[in-house]
DNA sequence: CATGAATGAGGTTTCATTCAT
DNA sequence: CATGAATGAAACCTCATTCAT
């Protein structure tokens, strides 16, 4: 990956997810890269090549904090753990979440299967832990996670972390 | 509002709920609205106008759930009434709550101050109610109600109402 | 010639000789003349036709300066008459002498005709007074007079009056 | 610049002059360019760029007939220059005037201050040959010299050359 | 690898004009 | 006589993409 590229995919990020994907012309992320226009068709293709690098970038680093979730082992760790993850996101990842989220109300980018995996272990762990419909709990949860996401993402409130208590004592974790 | 215009405004509400509002041509909207292009221009102005057209038949209708919420008086039927409120939404206002979701992302689109009505009275329920920290409790609905929708817009889960019934639970409403 | 009519051809005149015809729609012209775009197009046909309709306003309205030229009789009276032309233009005609003048710059529109009538004249009244090139002299005074139109119409100096005298001194008149 | 700009440049220059700035479409001037229509705006922004690169070349041109004029020095010298000024355009610059000329009367083009060092110049050459009045003076050469390119541009006189032996007669220059 | 000129299709918008009311 | 909804063509402009250098 030459310093180029990353330019040109950081410049991208940005753009995408300030102001759309469908809304931002492949010369003005070249203008914001610094970059001319015909070096993202030779290293990207075309400007789809560009944003599923992006999506692609964004799926190995969402890897890491999944996997975090699943090495927890016992039940009440994978649920604590799974409610803190909007909270592990660093700032620093925002762009990328934002354009994440955005690009779930674009038609044919919703991918519920990426989350297929995680729906699983919380589902176990709500039965291992004796909720009377686990299904229904890890349904719930994913809605918070969700929730959270959103409200971090668009308007941060600022009792974050008073809400993370709040439902925690609900599930006791 | 001639016929003509209602069915500019369905057409648009249609495509841009299901493409998004900057992947969507005036041209298509009037192909799809059997109108010449010209008139979407003398009815509406520009694009813009006719999304704020679209909008502002957003906000009239969501108007008439919200005031159910606030009618309902006792702390607990305000707290059902509001967890309820995403199972409220009809199908046939799917695609207007799909636009206005996707348009959360759409950058200066996000409004929280229409929220914040609700929150208010929300938080005083739950501090009615005795809740330690009725504004975290207050946010946290808020985050449960935005995921719900997400859910319920973009890929519909089964267990629906169970989600709903364990919710319930754990308000004892 | 309805009132209706007269407030259009008012309107159309001032905005036409404002920003000129081509720049100027006829929606514009409707708006501006509080009726209703149709009604152009009853009462003048089309777009052409309505700036016809001017034109002919401004052809009455010049052949009145030109015949008082005309009646003057004496070869001086005649030169004198000339030179304060321009002077003799009533500050509410600006408008429809801006259009004419402008129009000489769009193609097809410049018809030298005219002024044929008052250069024959013209040339008369150098003959009799004994100039040596009648028709050199003729063509420069209405050089003159279309160079001082031009000048009082665009940014009206401040000493129109002394350039009269000037002229006026040359000629002897 | 590259070979297309010029072409788009002199296409644009030829239509505007002989159709009008507002009645030249970006396409007619694509077409007669042989070029695409993206390209004119790629190089000039947008259609009023276009104009003003067009309206540049003429100001770099006319700056040349000035200075020549400014350069002469004796007070009889300057005026002869200055008459004879509407004679030295060259046949292939008559495009370039025509729309200069031209576009005088579309609204806030007009620029007086271009020609203040001028009629300063001339003014002082009136002064010292005595002239009563040489400021009248000098807006009458200006008059002239507007009447006479418009004749020249519109409808080419035959006895051009009498006229200016005219005139400079009558300055004794 | 990198540039930027060039293109053609399509985007939003304006316009002159028609027509039912 | 008068309106204003409606239209189709054309206006200006943007865009993703290609290609010669």
């Amino acid at each position: 990956m030459t310093e180029k590229q990353e330019k040109i995919l950081k410049a991208a990020l940005n753009l995408f997810a300030q102001n759309g994907y469908a809304s931002t012309s492949t010369s003005k992320v070249a203008k914001e890269a610094g970059v001319s226009e015909g070096l993202i068709f030779r290293h990207f293709e075309n400007k789809e090549g560009l944003l599923k690098a992006i999506m692609n970038m964004a799926m190995e680093s969402s890897k890491q904090l999944i996997t975090e979730v699943m090495l927890a082992g016992e039940p009440k760790k994978v649920i604590r753990k799974m409610l803190e993850l909007p909270y592990q996101v660093d700032r620093s990842h925002y762009d990328m979440w934002r354009l994440t989220y955005a690009l779930k109300w674009q038609m044919n980018m919703y991918d519920s299967s990426a989350n297929d995996a995680l729906r699983l272990i919380l589902k176990d762990a709500f039965q291992q832990l004796g909720y009377e419909d686990p299904e229904a709990e890890a349904e719930l949860v994913f809605m918070f996670l969700d929730g959270a996401s959103t409200a971090f993402l668009l308007h941060e409130p600022k009792n974050k972390a008073d809400v993370l208590k709040c439902i925690k004592k609900k599930y006791n974790v």
